[in-house]
DNA sequence: TCACGTTCGTTACAGCATATAACGCTAGTA
DNA sequence: TACTAGCGTTATATGCTGTAACGAACGTGA
């Protein structure tokens, strides 16, 4: 039971569980987070909806691990495009703060905002899971928020600031402007696959790519 | 029955589905709109779940009542603040199309964009409701639309374009700067109602000024 | 090879919600 | 005053979440 190698049992419960999250996907970009039912992923799984209390603790928190998921999926496709694992250790790095934008502030920048937009566009509900409407009382669990810190990290670097964007006061115009380009590109895409623009003359990817270049810095 | 007072039973009639819709916005704030029963409002006026079925058709139906009721006061709001009914009669106005901004563009979109942040802070699971995560399959009323068509209205007006926001191509450059004014404000409004900037050393009212700043006509 | 025990899926059931149907009361109305 | 439209009730069907208890199966270790 030591050894690394997993049993067949682990193997079969790992296997059943993804099963279980791609049906709730399909489910929550079909119809919603609000039509994502425990009991009709069961059933397209040939079981009964008791037996998928065996793998999740229920209907919220399966709701919440997709969250995670989603989280973790950005996080990883705006580092990759930013180029490295930024963010996590922009002090070691050879920047610094508060000083210039760093070598190629305006690619990281660019490569990160498409990365984002495609992402987006191609999971339009996932977007929305993680920056539509909220539940008023819901507490994301600290890892949703760890994600989101990874995620804003590359932009924060780019824009010369110091690591955390909690940070009180000295962050400053910096993280003003990072913020500035989250808002901007945000402004567009939300409004883009909540499907406000459908029927007028409005084409998002342009709209996106001109308020794109509005907060790129100057090279 | 063919005189304009009404009588009592309407009377009673209208003052109950009134508390049925206040009691509704009441439960849509506090947990959002996926919360919203209908057996618990019935429960809060003393009366059994069915009873609600003689006033509302359904828990869907209130809620597209909802939706309906807060772009009906929207739109009012941003109309009010912008000056008169703008926008229906752009064409019979002295303005025309396509020429140069009014007299006061950039003060109407400053009482516009203005009013509209208050509106959402005042209420954002009201503004969530119209502009957040919407219900993939669901489609909205034409009143719904005809609604949206308003608030954007004085928007497009004060940038000088002609009224339909639908027409295919002639709109342009003047529907793209009506357009940037939309996407930046609620860039950063959906942020803020969404409570992402909790945490983050970020003032949202500022960031919002400067956005709303960044996309005024000069004078 | 075999007995054991964990794991899994089942049925049964409690609770809560939407929604409909049918009944009876009450209060305007003619 | 008799009538009836409108309203609220109980009863019921349906569908979901979630728990409890049972039984089967399969990997594990002797």
């Amino acid at each position: 039971m030591l050894d690394g190698a997993e049993g067949p049992r682990a193997r079969y419960r790992r296997q059943v569980l993804a099963e279980v999250r791609e049906r709730a996907w399909q489910q929550v970009e079909l119809a919603g987070a609000s039509a994502l039912s425990l009991k009709a992923i069961a059933t397209d799984m040939g079981m009964t909806a008791p037996a998928l209390y065996r793998y999740v603790a229920g209907r919220d928190e399966l709701l919440t691990d997709l969250v995670l998921e989603a989280y973790g999926d950005l996080a990883e496709t705006v580092e990759a495009a930013a180029g490295g694992s930024t963010g996590a250790d922009a002090s070691a790095s050879g920047r610094g703060r508060g000083g210039g934008d760093g070598p190629d502030a305006a690619g990281v920048l660019r490569r990160a905002a498409t990365a984002l937009r495609d992402w987006a566009v191609r999971h339009p509900q996932r977007y929305l899971l993680l920056y539509g409407t909220p539940v008023p009382g819901y507490r994301a669990p600290a890892e949703a928020t760890e994600f989101a810190r990874r995620i804003f990290a590359p932009v924060l670097a780019a824009y010369g600031s110091s690591a955390d964007p909690a940070g009180p006061a000295d962050a400053g115009p910096a993280l003003d402007r990072a913020v500035t380009f989250w808002t901007r590109l945000h402004g567009v895409l939300s409004l883009e696959v909540a499907g406000q623009f459908t029927g007028m003359a409005v084409d998002p990817a342009a709209r996106y790519a001109a308020e794109l270049d509005s907060v790129l810095p100057a090279d």
